[in-house]
DNA sequence: ACAGATTAGTTGGCGGACCAACTAATCTGT
DNA sequence: ACAGATTAGTTGGTCCGCCAACTAATCTGT
């Protein structure tokens, strides 16, 4: 709030009150609660993490394929993905094969029982997306959709930018 | 996207297409770029994380108060906030002093030389932040809380409602 | 053909968000 | 006044995001 005021003189009794205002930081606890919100629906259910339950969406949707492709795709961390694979692999919901020709590349596939859980989980996870989204109108989630990328791109470009 | 069609026919083609949109995906990664962004100008220079900064801020901006205020207004968890001044408080840029009437509260104050740190950060983070919202204008930003304010109290709902 | 760079995936560490259990102090109703 | 509920703060555990270091396989230039 405060901050209609001009452009940043150096030090000013409203540096307080934008800090307070802390945009940032509702942008966080958001993406908190909706990563709970949505968790929710598959993480005690059926006893995986978020980031299971998007590896899975993603071998699912995307055939075959390869950990690093998802890691792109998706922007979990290759670490964090390295993990999850291995944990959904040892439930058997996917299966990993060595790469035809490249054998660094690991390929993966979901499996029947993967399939099935899948199915099963899908719904309520889309359920609650849905619900959450509802909360404002379909032109609401692209303006919006449209602001998160163009801080995303700044947010990036700053961290790039070396680091001091 | 897709979405627009009536209430989810239990399973359709578009479910995947609505998971790969991945709309709160985005703001999740959003939000950690940012929180790195702006901790950028403290988290290595000054050796203090996200936490204790947004403790120190607190407790700078509302003078003497209690960890439950903090907490509550700034929506940092309890148990996090409490080690985060533990941490300020040994390095000596806050002190603590027992509650006049109510001995569980513990007032925090910051000291000097904690003023003297706040400082000394205080314009660094904001410039980031500020960098960081250019990338917005005015009318945007506004635009922007107002729409993740609604998500907000959407999914606390959804958060309250139960677990299920 | 082979040394050096690049790429795929694994592993470990750190900070942060959340949750649950716990202690100590205070408040409430009877 | 006192048992039971509530509140302040502490502690410990889990999960996730990010980063850095590492191995193994592959690619590149000469």
């Amino acid at each position: 709030m405060a901050g209609r005021s001009a452009e940043v003189p150096e030090r000013d009794p409203n540096y307080e009150a934008e800090l307070e205002a802390w945009f940032n930081f509702k942008i966080n606890v958001l993406s908190n609660r909706i990563s709970r919100v949505v968790a929710r629906s598959y993480a005690e259910s059926y006893g995986i993490g978020v980031i299971d339950w998007r590896a899975l969406v993603a071998i699912e949707h995307f055939g075959p394929t390869t950990a690093s492709a998802i890691s792109e795709r998706t922007q979990l961390d290759k670490g964090s993905l390295s993990r999850a694979i291995d944990r959904l692999s040892k439930k058997g919901w996917i299966e990993r094969s060595a790469g035809p020709r490249d054998r660094r590349q690991t390929l993966l596939r979901i499996t029947e029982a993967g399939k099935t859980e899948y199915r099963a989980i899908a719904p309520q996870a889309l359920d609650r997306q849905r619900a959450l989204l509802s909360a404002l109108s379909e032109q609401e989630r692209d303006v919006l959709v449209g602001l998160v990328d163009r801080l995303l791109l700044r947010a990036d470009a700053m961290l790039s930018r070396s680091a001091d």
